[in-house]
DNA sequence: AAAGAGTACAACCGCCACCCT
DNA sequence: CAGGGTGGCGGTTGTACTCTT
C-alpha cells in the first residue's frame, strides 16, 4: 500500500520500534530545533535515529512539540469534549484544534479511558450522547427500569413551564460524580435535560428554561463559524447550514428552535459576508 | 511480598486524501 | 490519467504503572 511505506520498510530493515528512549527524544528534538520539520522521512536518517519518520513524527507531535499541556484534564477541557464530541463524534484532530496543548491521540485516549466510562455511569450511551433508556419506541437499549425513574423524577415542571431538577436528586446518585468533584450537577450537562427528553419521548419545549443548552448552542456556534472559517475556500453558508441541521438532527431540537437559533445568528454573526450565501 | 486485575498512556497499524511526477 | 510518495487520522494494541487481594 502506498501509504504504508514505513510500515513496509521497518519489516525490510532495522527500525526501532516501541517506547522512545530520553537520547532518542534528545535527538529527535535538537534536530527539528534546529532544522525545523521539513520531509519527515527524511528526518530519521538526518536526525540519526533508527525509526522510520512517521515514527518520528508522531514522536514530535504527541510528545516533544513544545507547548504541549501535560497532566490531567480540566473540568472545563472535559466538557468541551464531551460537547464536542456530542456534534461531530471521533474527530479527535478537529477537537484537538479546540484545546490548545492538548493532542488527538491524548484527547482519544482520555476519551476512551475515562470519559466513556463516566458517561456510561450516568446513564448516557457515549456513541450517540443520548440516555441508555428503557424499552421504548425511542431506542432499544435497555435500562434498570428503577434508573430511568429516577431520570424522570429527577425533574418536574416549573410554574413557568421550565424543567427545573428536583431538589431531593441533588444527592442522588446520578450526580454523585459531579458533586463529588466539586461541580455544580445543576449546570454541569444539558445531558440531564436530554436524558429526560428522550424518556418521555418528546421534543423540547420552547419555554424550558435551560441556560445549560444556551451555553453550549454559544459553543456550537463558534465552533461551527471557526470550522466553516478553516475548512476550505469554498466553504459556504449552505454548508454551515448543513452542519446545523446535522446537529439540530442530533440533538432532536425542533423546528422552532432550530429557526430560532438562524435568526439569532444571522442578528450576531457580524461577518456574514466571509460566508457567502451558497 | 507476590500475583493478578485494572488503568492510563504511548505507540503502531492500516486506511485515506492529497500532491507530485 | 495513473501510480507512487507522503502526511494525517482514527482504531487498536502494547506496556508501564497502580491498586487490590
Amino acid at each position: 500500500m502506498a501509504g504504508d511505506t514505513c510500515h513496509s520498510k521497518q519489516k525490510e530493515n532495522k527500525i526501532k520500534k516501541g517506547l522512545w528512549s530520553p537520547e532518542e527524544d534528545e535527538k529527535l528534538f535538537n534536530y527539528i530545533n534546529r532544522f525545523g520539520v521539513g520531509s519527515w522521512t527524511s528526518v530519521p536518517l538526518l536526525a540519526g535515529l533508527e525509526r522510520c519518520g512517521k515514527s518520528c513524527r508522531l514522536r514530535w507531535v504527541n510528545y516533544l512539540r513544545p507547548g504541549l499541556k501535560r497532566g490531567s484534564f480540566s473540568q472545563q477541557e472535559q466538557e468541551i469534549i464531551i460537547h464536542l464530541h456530542q456534534l461531530i463524534g471521533n474527530r479527535w484532530a478537529q477537537i484537538a484544534t479546540k484545546l490548545p496543548g492538548r493532542t488527538d491521540n491524548e484527547i482519544k485516549n482520555f476519551w476512551n479511558s475515562s470519559l466513556k466510562k463516566k458517561l456510561i455511569k450516568q446513564g448516557i450511551d457515549p456513541n450517540t450522547h443520548k440516555p441508555i433508556l428503557v424499552s421504548n419506541e425511542c431506542n432499544k437499549s435497555i435500562i434498570p427500569s428503577e434508573m430511568a425513574v429516577e431520570w424522570q423524577d429527577a425533574f418536574h415542571m416549573n410554574n413557568n413551564g421550565g424543567l427545573t431538577l428536583a431538589d431531593n436528586f441533588m444527592t442522588s446518585n446520578l450526580f454523585l460524580d459531579e458533586s463529588e468533584m466539586g461541580i455544580d450537577p445543576m449546570v454541569y450537562d444539558c445531558n440531564l435535560f436530554m436524558q429526560h427528553q428522550h424518556i418521555n419521548c418528546e421534543a423540547p419545549s420552547p419555554s424550558f428554561d435551560f441556560s445549560d443548552t444556551l451555553a453550549s448552542r454559544t459553543m456550537m456556534d463558534t465552533f461551527i463559524k471557526e470550522e466553516s472559517r478553516e475548512s476550505s475556500s469554498c466553504t459556504n453558508y449552505s454548508n454551515m447550514n448543513h452542519l446545523y441541521a446535522e446537529i439540530c438532527k442530533y440533538d432532536e431540537w425542533n423546528a422552532c428552535e432550530w429557526q430560532e437559533l438562524q435568526t439569532v445568528q444571522a442578528s450576531n454573526v457580524g461577518d456574514l459576508d466571509t460566508y457567502p450565501m451558497g
